[in-house]
RNA sequence: UGGACUAUGGUGUAAUGGUAGCACAACAGGUUUUGGUUCUGUUUGUCCAGGUUCGAAUCCUGGUAGUCCAA
């Protein structure tokens, strides 16, 4: 019955920055009735202008600019939720020896599903956000399809979007670039949005994420405390602060000097090491993957133009992929990989096309698994 | 306490009497919807006291510290 009305709504996710606005503006001028919601997740000092300020920035801008173009706006107060759900994961990946990847969980698994409900409540057929990609439909799926500007591209983050959500999405944005949006804003009077600074994100980690477990886990130095170094031979060859502070492939912050960059190849949580050794140790030729969430399995499997993507912004990958026995994915980079993190996603592409996606798993038993499914690579 | 050797920034090293350089680390900034990567820039040193010399990290004397051999 209100379908046809619903049919005309549309709820936008409005984080009060560049993107969400002028996604609002260009919805509104396709005729679409909207709504804004802007969610509240987490308290960032920077985001107060004093301590007597009782709502972030971002919210402040996000009702200002919903008044101006005269939508309803409401303000989703999600803190505990997110705290449960998304600052835990980051914690307890961390505590793990794995490396987070925040914002995959976040955007399918939190705001979106949070947008839905909001959509639902307030009777909206679609929902939108302010991300630069397209959508495209495929033997009865809908596939997100990484923006043309690859530099800005967001798609990366979004894999684990269930096909019922993705049903329900709007990306206006997915045709513009970054610059095209500022003069999009610029011309329908929006001059001073327009020159807002580019990371209008609000994120829950201010600064150093090291700090922000500190805070979280006060004991957190007691608990885990300084463990060694080593080399690719277990030998030691120094000592770090605990292993939570690191992170594959990284260079800076180990406070040892080997005469050559030093790189972490490998954190062990039982032991609390560290292994460190040059970029070349870093370069993989197989990887394990778990937890995928894959639109079209056989699509991956026989995809000739199969890449991945290990890490946001790093170009994709040419690759192969087998499952295995005991769920996991194995694959097998036709080109040079280097610095494979557990707890990082695997995205896999058609082209621009995002086919789905993995969680890098621990890489302990790779070499072996390789080496048992050599046959299947050939 | 017999002998030998060594002493250069936070670390490892280079400079055989002629402006103390390199790598790594550290710090700052750029890039960035995660972490990391990457880019740019900056700081910091000749163990101490004398001597030789126009000029000493470099040669000489003494001291101090460390390493090794010997017992």
């Amino acid at each position: 019955m209100n379908q046809i009305k619903s049919d005309k709504k549309v709820l936008v996710g409005m984080s009060g920055g560049i993107d969400s606005s002028a996604t609002c503006i260009m919805l509104q001028e396709q005729g679409y009735e909207v709504v804004g919601v802007t969610m509240r997740t987490w308290d960032v000092a920077s985001q107060f202008a004093t301590p007597e300020q009782e709502e972030p920035n971002f919210i402040l801008e996000a009702r200002a600019l919903a008044e101006k173009l005269g939508i309803e706006h409401h303000v989703a107060d999600v803190r505990e939720e997110f705290k449960q759900v998304i600052v835990k994961y980051f914690i307890d990946e961390y505590m793990q020896g794995r490396t987070p990847n925040p914002c995959v969980m976040c955007n399918p698994l939190f705001k979106e599903r949070i947008l839905c409900e909001w959509a639902d409540q307030t009777d909206c057929a679609w929902i939108s956000t302010g991300h630069y990609c397209r959508l495209e439909e495929r033997n009865g799926n809908r596939y997100i399809v990484a923006g043309d500007d690859m530099t800005k591209d967001q798609s990366y983050f979004l894999w684990r979007l269930p096909q019922e959500i993705l049903r329900r999405f709007h990306f206006p944005l997915g045709n513009y670039t970054k610059q095209e949006v500022r003069e999009y804003l610029k011309q329908k009077g929006f001059e001073s949005k327009a020159k807002d600074g580019e990371s209008m994100e609000v994120c829950f980690i201010e600064g150093d994420y090291r700090d922000f477990l500190r805070q979280q886990i006060p004991d957190i130095d007691t608990k885990i405390g300084p463990g060694l170094f080593v080399d690719s031979k277990g030998v030691k060859i120094g000592q770090h602060k605990g292993f939570p502070y690191y992170t594959i492939g990284q260079r800076k912050g180990l406070g040892i000097a080997l005469g050559h960059p030093a790189h972490v190849l490998r954190i062990n949580a039982e032991k609390n090491t560290v292994m460190l050794g040059t970029a070349d140790d870093l370069k993989t030729e197989y990887m394990l993957a778990e937890d995928a969430m894959l639109i079209d399995t056989n699509e991956v499997l026989n995809c000739e133009n199969l890449t991945v993507r290990i890490r946001y912004r790093s170009k994709p990958i040419p690759c192969k992929v087998l499952p295995l026995e005991n769920g996991q994915m194995l694959v097998h980079f036709l080109e040079e990989a280097s610095a494979i993190t557990p707890g990082q996603s695997a995205v896999f592409y058609d082209g621009q096309r995002v086919l789905g996606g993995a969680f890098i798993a621990s890489q302990r038993k790779v070499k072996k698994l390789a080496a048992d499914n050599m046959e299947h690579f050939k």
